[in-house]
RNA sequence: CGAGGCGUAGCGCAGCCCGGUAGCGCACCUGCUUUGGGAGCAGGGGGUCAGCGGUUCAAAUCCGCUCGCCUCGACCA
């Protein structure tokens, strides 16, 4: 239907498709009615019509707690969706999962000079171990005589306390590789948070890593960044563009940052992933030395990498439109939903039967199903309902249906309906769910290919900055003053230096001195 | 941290200008009829009007302060 059409077409990636469905009463997504003139779309718009997803969707809400949000069920099952591939994949690569704490001491933080300052303004510290109701105006506060004598920081990060922890773990090169990867939460004082795209506190893993040479560390780097590229595009269905950080945009202790990148519905640009060359700065900072084969005393190599719950708002503003999420079938906590509708109690009995039949047969085979036969709602307010929750294909089954021994499927991104015969639908169900986690991709590869724009003149630049946004490829001479300046004038940073693609020379689009290839730039999130 | 906006029932809002019994829609409860794209009718329950202080016979309404939230910027996975 036409929400397919207008996705599709090319050079309208920040215009999600005008209406074409009314909605009633509280159910607005503001966004889409604004935008009948099918103008570009303000940034706003799309902010608040992803407010109103996540809300309505089910997947979060904000919390009392400024910054950070409660995960509700149907968003909880989504990220165990994501989690359970990604940890397999971790296994798969040798590594294996730990805990380390919470805290950390703020002696600890210091110790690593560049991670320190990346971190300060940031940072939730814990200074009392006690709290106490005053005798007298009955207010709880921490108990001044209960401080602690260090304080405590809640993990921005783990790399300090784990290579504390590693220091002890590691004599020989025979304890090399360490290869260590934990889930956990972690706190960062953001200033303007959002919920799933920048968090209070947030989930992730954060693997962490030590070798025995610069050369296997870098390799390690790499094919963790691979694998989260993989990972992205084969189970999210999001196209992503694997680079270099700048210097500038480099993670606190890194000696290379590496990132995978998107762009978002709404021209902006998301890092998605990040993987990171530590070199020798945390093995230095914590002293963790290990002997040679030739008996000597070397420091290692260290990497870190991480992806977090930030991947949810990625497959929400990658995938979503006027109706609310879409969810590839891979991560999707329901693949399928039935819809039995009936109008007495004999259909009732019936359709109801055939529906859990159904959903048994395409369970068994592996499938998520769901049969929504609650009759407090109507079928149609059911269909509006879970095409909101993004559920990609429906399943309907009516006396009609029961009756011819057929189902109508509707899809959920395309909008397409069909009536076939039950065994069909059984027996296709598989291959659609792949399709459809292929066209989902291909939709947002069209997308993001569109909005992407080779540019050599700066005014060019600012114009398509200005007017859609976008990804833009354009030579940079390598300095950080430069890369500064284009930031204040334009909003715009350097996403990353693609690792793939052309590397053709050029001249810097901002001073005209010599580049080596071209930079990815956009205003990001 | 800067700039805007908003705090009234679970949610969305009106009432405030011009002080005088706290209202509407959705949701919820009961009953009946309904069920193929957000059902209809009837009845019902639910409120320290964000908090504190002031003015007044009387404050959701006027004045002051505080707190919280949202959006937009600077900062960041």
């Amino acid at each position: 239907m036409a929400a397919t059409a207008t996705h599709e077409r090319q050079g309208e990636y920040n215009r999600p498709p005008i209406p074409r469905s009314h909605f009633h009463r509280c159910l607005t997504f503001a966004p889409y009615y604004k935008n009948t003139e099918n103008m570009a779309l303000p940034m706003q718009a799309v902010s608040e019509w992803y407010a109103e997803v996540v809300e309505r969707a089910g997947l979060a809400e904000h919390s009392p707690i400024r910054g950070c949000m409660t995960i509700k069920p149907y968003g909880w099952a989504l990220w165990e969706n994501i989690q359970r591939p990604l940890d397999e994949a971790f296994k798969a690569t040798g590594h294996t999962n730990a805990y380390f704490p919470l805290f950390i001491p703020l002696s600890f933080l210091a110790r690593e000079a560049a991670h320190v300052e990346g971190f300060a303004q940031e940072c939730a510290v814990v200074t009392h171990y006690r709290i106490k109701t005053d005798p007298v105006t009955k207010s709880v506060a921490p108990d001044p005589e209960a401080e602690l004598e260090e304080p405590l920081v809640v993990r921005p990060t783990s790399e300090t306390i784990i290579w504390n922890t590693f220091k002890n773990w590691i004599r020989s090169y025979r304890d090399l590789p360490l290869l260590i990867n934990q889930w956990a939460n972690v706190v960062r004082w953001e200033k303007r948070p959002r919920l799933f795209l920048r968090t209070t506190e947030f989930l992730w893993q954060e693997g962490h890593t030590a070798h025995a040479t610069a050369e296997e560390a870098l390799a390690e780097a790499r094919r963790m960044l691979d694998l989260y590229a993989d990972f992205i595009q084969n189970y999210l269905a999001i196209p992503v563009v694997k680079g270099r950080k700048t210097p500038h945009e480099r993670f606190a202790g890194a000696v290379e940052t590496f990132t995978v990148e998107t762009l978002l519905i709404d021209g902006k640009a998301l890092q998605a992933g990040t993987s990171h060359f530590l070199g020798q700065n945390f093995a230095k900072a914590f002293e963790v030395r290990f002997l040679n084969a030739k008996n000597e005393l070397e420091y290692v190599w260290a990497t870190s990498w991480g992806v977090s719950t930030r991947l949810i708002g990625a497959v929400i503003l990658s995938h979503g439109d006027e109706k609310g999420l879409i969810l590839p079938p891979r991560i999707a906590p329901i693949q399928g939903v039935i819809v039995p509708i009936w109008r007495n109690e004999a259909e009732e009995k019936q359709v109801v039967e055939a529906a859990y039949r159904l959903a048994d047969s395409l369970k068994k085979a592996g499938f998520r199903l769901h049969v929504d036969a609650d009759p407090q709602h109507r079928p149609g307010w059911k269909f509006n309902e879970w095409e909101m929750k993004g559920v990609p294909l429906r399943l309907v089954l009516g006396p009609r249906e029961v009756a011819e021994g057929t189902v109508e499927v509707a899809w959920r991104h395309t909008g397409e309906k069909r009536t076939l015969s039950l065994e069909a639908a059984i027996e296709a169900f598989p291959k659609w769910l792949e399709t459809i986690q292929t066209e989902l991709f291909q939709r947002a590869y069209q997308r993001i290919k569109a909005s992407t724009f080779t540019v050599d003149s700066y005014d060019e630049m600012r114009t398509i900055l200005e007017e859609k946004g976008g990804f833009i490829l354009a030579h940079w001479d390598g300095n950080t003053e430069t890369e500064i300046a284009i930031k204040e004038e334009t909003g715009a940073t350097i996403r990353c230096i693609p690792l793939e693609g052309s590397q053709e020379p050029g001249r810097c689009i901002y001073t005209g001195r010599p580049s080596v290839q071209r930079v990815l730039f956009a205003r990001a999130y």
